[in-house]
DNA sequence: AATATTATTAGAATTAGTCTAAATCGGAGG
DNA sequence: CCTCCGATTTAGACTAATTCTAATAATATT
């Protein structure tokens, strides 16, 4: 673990909410000021693969989970927020689905959070 | 329906596979010659707002889905093919846990396919 | 037919992400 | 402690994907 991993991984999970690659890398250059974008890129893509944490892909903008955990992620048709959601029930359906062959999987709702629908 | 949207959108059902943006370019440009790069990118993004396909994002690329019917896509982790699976029993799942304002979801599931499996 | 609106074109511009070669780090063995 | 070696980082050049722009063409409206 280097410093500079720590560092991401540390932006990544000061808050909950989901950040970009790119500011990822503006954070972690707070920390670490001679911090490289290649770096930041390269510990996110390694991090990805080792199930650390986990990439999302939204509309505009690819954004990173401070966990790999499955579990679903509810998209706000209206002000693009990301809020998390456990559906542990889904597995067993997967399974019985697909068959045992299933190692990882992400689900993305969209939906109107209550703020927008002016809960 | 301008004639390049339709081309788009034949290519994009001529085959059940699922295409990158720019390998939909490509064949449109059989269709039309003179088609531009910016037109299949700008209809795609309208038609996947408009919910006519759906864009679903990879790895390595996004590919569009020829609907928008709420579907699962089952992703092989060796191979990288999509297949897609059918899942309306989560509906009901999904609306019991958020509540009634779900406007579409997506699932994507890591697996191994058959055809990796050795089977 | 004239006008207004909307979509398309070609190619330039932007952006996100990757690559490269050199510098640095950090641990293993002495 | 030192030295060495492989792995990691750095800065910035590079690339590929996507968007933007200004001009043109197509379509719809009066």
């Amino acid at each position: 673990m280097t410093r500079q991993r720590a560092a991401i991984l540390e932006v990544i999970r000061a808050e909950p909410r989901h950040y970009t690659a790119d500011e990822i890398f503006a954070r972690a250059k707070e920390l670490l000021p001679t911090i490289s974008r290649a770096t930041v890129y390269n510990n996110l893509k390694a991090m990805a693969e080792e199930r650390l944490i986990r990439r999302i892909c939204l509309e505009d903008a690819d954004v990173y989970d401070r966990s790999f955990e499955p579990h679903a992620h509810l998209i706000c048709d209206k002000c693009g927020g990301i809020r998390d959601l456990n559906l542990d029930g889904v597995a067993p359906m997967l399974e019985a689905a697909v068959g045992n062959t299933v190692s990882s999987y992400e689900f993305k709702i969209g939906y109107i959070c209550e703020a927008c629908r002016g809960g």
